[in-house]
DNA sequence: TTTCGCACCGAAAACGTTTTCGAAATCAAC
DNA sequence: GTTGATTTCGAAAACGTTTTCGGTGCGAAA
């Protein structure tokens, strides 16, 4: 009923626990023969060496930490899966954890994952998150962090990112060649690295086409979550302001849609009246009607890339070397469908 | 640098390990004085009782493992965060697999989280599995074990699940109450109880109301995962082999929108044409257009309900008490909207 | 003065592994 | 028969905690 240990096979062939552990492990200073007796009683007694202590000894888990601000959310999900997906084939386990877009629950998770002496955190950063004494702790204490998505360019430390500002860039030359005159952006909070840097290449398009920036054809999210009902809410205030606006570009596809869903409830047409572009290509635009033009953001890959890269320092720190931290850019593709001309 | 220990406390306090565990611990043969004096050291140092320690002397490491067919699913994405909130809560760390309906893969990973010694297991099935055996080996072991969503009768533990057979018999009474008079079901794959389940009710409901049941207006998903695809070819499938069918109950949403999608561009009209009932409730059914009629199912609650039922589980273990298994089910709801009439 | 109870503390074992280091045994060569 | 090398093994320490059990010292009661 209980597990099988190691004293129990010593016990049973008459050697020492010492020469039961090297057998299984393949030391060179055990005989052939005695590694074979080793190893077929402990597949017969299904002998699974106890993680506790082996944590204990090697002082690794083999297991990472990661924090996500939302969890129901296509491009994040996708992440999760990317991160999984690696992790498994390099044998490590994930911790997931959902900070819910808030600051303080985020400093709780690290130090939860700290006191867990989990190997490794993978994190994409809360909206409200503006101190980062939390991640530095991380990096001081000699642990791997590797930031992605969300990141905070102070923090020395590796990330994984998209290049924001190009795509937004793309997406608003996109809206200026299909004809729109005037043109309007929802952005995301103020905080976020990728809300500035996307606003940032909207701005850019515009004055490299000769046209006027606005900044009251910014609307900013100040709710802190980018929501559906964001969406609707900035549609109809946008209506109120300027009816002279003939496209849109929106920091994400849900607030899109939401933006849309309003537009078409209020009889304005897209794209005829107004054309949209979001960001993320969400499954979900490729099924609404018009169909969403986007950006879209390889979440897989993000994933994918950065847990190879926190592994790569896992093993850095393990053997002492120094850790070289980088900074990987993935490439984003506008993706052009109904919602624009 | 390297993490501080009882032994660190103990040594600059002059006092033994033993003491400094049980100040902190609060034991009453500890005196007040000694305990502030070693309570206040411990903050100062920032000591962290180390988890690998902690778990090898307690047989215990709050944490669990959640298995689950797929992460990108609005429902299951639902489900892991209803679980995240509800372990946060009592302390438990959460470890996610994701099986992708592969019975080879979910075995495995039933081994790693035993041999990873999680204390519980969190699984919805993958739609190949239909042998057991490797968790009626986590019920010997004395693990708890709660399944959810897709489970097997057959296994003797707790489970969280929905009434399938009701809510599809809601569902295609809807169709019938609504004016549909012959009426097709796309189901799930064969084995999954709930894709079963959801069959006998759409059957009941047809019977209950005298209308005939022709199982070739049953169309099988061979390919083993419900997708936007499955739709699409499904309801090409449908229009060649039977014209006069006027409503659809359809698995799950992902496969309703295939479905709608395909028969949007073939020109047939939903409801008018035909009338379609999802399952699920998918944020996406309520921004697509037509807005799709479907069943709620409640993802977030049974999250909870699941990891609320694995700890008592957990607790009635540690007291060496008999496990009382349960089998939960929660309440489901039509939610009516344009696809049917 | 003895005895009993009580408050406080610590030695030591235990959890199950990994790894170092030395010892024993075998064999070859001189 | 001695030396040296080589192969094979095991004792023991270590990882950091928790918990049992006994000990000490002190005040109060007899």
């Amino acid at each position: 009923m209980k597990p099988v240990t190691l004293k129990q096979i010593a016990e049973h062939l008459n050697i020492s626990i010492t020469t039961v552990s090297k057998a299984l492990k393949d030391y060179s200073d055990v005989s052939p023969k005695t590694k074979a007796l080793v190893k077929e009683l402990a597949k017969t007694l299904n002998y699974k060496p106890n993680a506790f202590a082996v944590n204990l000894r090697t002082k690794e888990s083999k297991t990472i930490g990661l924090i996500i601000p939302v969890i129901v959310h296509h491009f994040f999900s996708n992440v999760i899966r990317g991160i999984i997906s690696q992790a498994e084939k390099k044998g490590y386990l994930v911790i997931i954890l959902q900070s819910n877009e808030s600051y303080e629950l985020e400093k709780k998770q690290i130090d939860l994952l700290m006191s867990q002496r989990v190997d490794g955190i993978l994190i994409s950063l809360a909206n409200g998150t503006a101190n980062f004494s939390h991640l530095n702790d991380v990096l001081a204490q000699e642990k791997s962090l590797v930031m992605f998505d969300k990141i905070a360019k102070i923090v020395k430390c590796s990330k994984v990112i998209i290049d924001d500002r190009k795509a937004a860039y793309m997406a608003t030359q996109h809206l200026i060649d299909t004809g729109c005159k005037r043109i309007a952006h929802f952005r995301g909070p103020l905080l976020p690295q990728n809300s500035i840097d996307r606003f940032l290449g909207y701005k850019k398009a515009l004055l490299d086409n000769n046209m006027p920036y606005d900044p009251s054809l910014v609307y900013i999210c100040e709710c802190g979550d980018m929501s559906f009902e964001e969406g609707k809410k900035n549609a109809q205030q946008l209506l109120k302001d300027h009816n002279d606006v003939d496209g849109i570009f929106i920091n994400t596809d849900l607030v899109a849609i939401g933006a849309m869903t309003e537009f078409n409830k209020l009889g304005v047409k897209v794209p005829e009246d107004i054309s949209i572009v979001g960001f993320s290509n969400w499954f979900m635009s490729s099924v609404i009607s018009p169909t969403l033009t986007t950006i879209d953001q390889p979440g897989y890959e993000m994933g994918k890339a950065a847990f190879k890269q926190l592994f790569k320092e896992m093993k850095q720190i393990k053997k002492n070397q120094p850790i070289i931290y980088k900074e990987i850019v993935l490439e984003t593709a506008l993706v052009k469908r109904e919602s624009t001309r």
